[in-house]
DNA sequence: TATATTTGTACTTAATTCGTATATTTATTA
DNA sequence: TAATAAATATACGAATTAAGTACAAATATA
């Protein structure tokens, strides 16, 4: 029996997204992840069905492991803020160490199978924000008339507009922009005498 | 009748280019850099045989443009120190801005006739660099008893030393590196009381 | 030793890329 | 405007590369 915890089975991840990393998906081959990894193609596709296959376990722990330090520091028992300040991190740290490459190819070039299989998990996850987004709002920790989907559009596009070639222009350094958007983030949504703070 | 200052003929060169320093040369197809230029697939193969020509006139515009420079160098009326020194200069850049991918698949995996073609570039270069170095150590602006062959052999491999990991370690910077083989290079070869010093 | 796993090689099939031919469109210029 | 040159779009067969499978031999594991 077969666990997905096995040795080979890293080295294939390990090996195939360095490589999607630096050239995106559709320009490396199997036989090329293989040598990389040092593995027989048999044993590749012992373990994978096929590429696509391959790319979507790695989205799939990519986001699982993003999710599961979503989740520590949402536990955390400390004020919304500090949370949400922290969780808007992770996702810039997330949006950072990806390839464009890899995404372009996804999206693209890849299969109709793999986008579905992204948006839906796309979708998860920001089911699993707005329950927290709105349990805060419940709380008082957030504007009682905000409204949530806005938010979440907010927070989809603030990577992009941490990137914006125009905005950075207004700015020293990216630091600066990215600083100036979180601050634009809490003190546009957060309540004047909201509980944790002060 | 067609000149190599042509539009078309620039706007192939500059996609080819961009695409083969991102990804390397086999992963990039005619079609692909015909389709990122701009331009149609006949008019890529009006102006280049083959993907291997393209490539040997990519090559071939950057010696060019680096030989026009290094010329302009040497033509100066200043010490050879301070030749030598911006022509080290020259090279650092150089290949600073070439991309690992390009070098390894032309030489890996390239047709045996794209390499031959850069050794003999490279041979050609290198006697031009000799005949320099050849004439300052006649005239004195060079140590008479250092070998030329080792000063080229140090020379080749400067760039490969001021990317060595181990000795990154020892300096705060890469530039600290970089400031320390030059020193290096010039206090070991020039005579104390040579004619462009102090 | 018995059992499972991995490898290497060889192979078929599918997909991609190459390089060319041709008809059509667009630009140039006499 | 008519004639000429240049570029494009499309389609095609040939060549190369990649995908995926089969199976015997080697290697590890218990």
């Amino acid at each position: 029996m077969k666990l997905p915890g096995n040795q080979k089975y890293n080295q294939i991840l390990t090996a195939s997204k360095k490589l999607f990393w630096k050239y995106g998906i559709k320009r490396v081959s199997v036989e090329e992840i293989c040598r990389e990894a040092g593995v027989s193609k048999m044993t590749f596709y012992k373990h994978f069905k096929n590429k696509n296959d391959l790319v979507k376990k790695i989205i799939e722990y990519i986001l699982g492991e993003a999710m599961v330090k979503y989740r520590k520091i949402m536990e955390q028992d400390i004020p919304f803020t500090e949370k949400a300040r922290q969780s808007i991190a992770l996702k810039m740290e997330q949006t950072e160490e990806m390839s464009n490459e890899f995404f372009e190819d996804y999206f693209l070039h890849g299969d109709p199978e793999l986008s579905d299989y992204l948006n839906n998990k796309v979708a998860e996850t920001i089911s699993i924000i707005m329950k927290d987004y709105t349990r805060a709002q419940k709380k008082g920790e957030i504007r009682a008339d905000v409204r949530l989907e806005f938010i979440l559009y907010f927070l989809n596009h603030m990577t992009e507009m941490a990137k914006d070639e125009q905005l950075l222009a207004l700015y020293k350094n990216p630091g600066d922009l990215v600083r100036e958007l979180i601050n634009f983030f809490f003190y546009g949504i957060m309540e004047k005498n909201e509980p944790g703070r002060g």
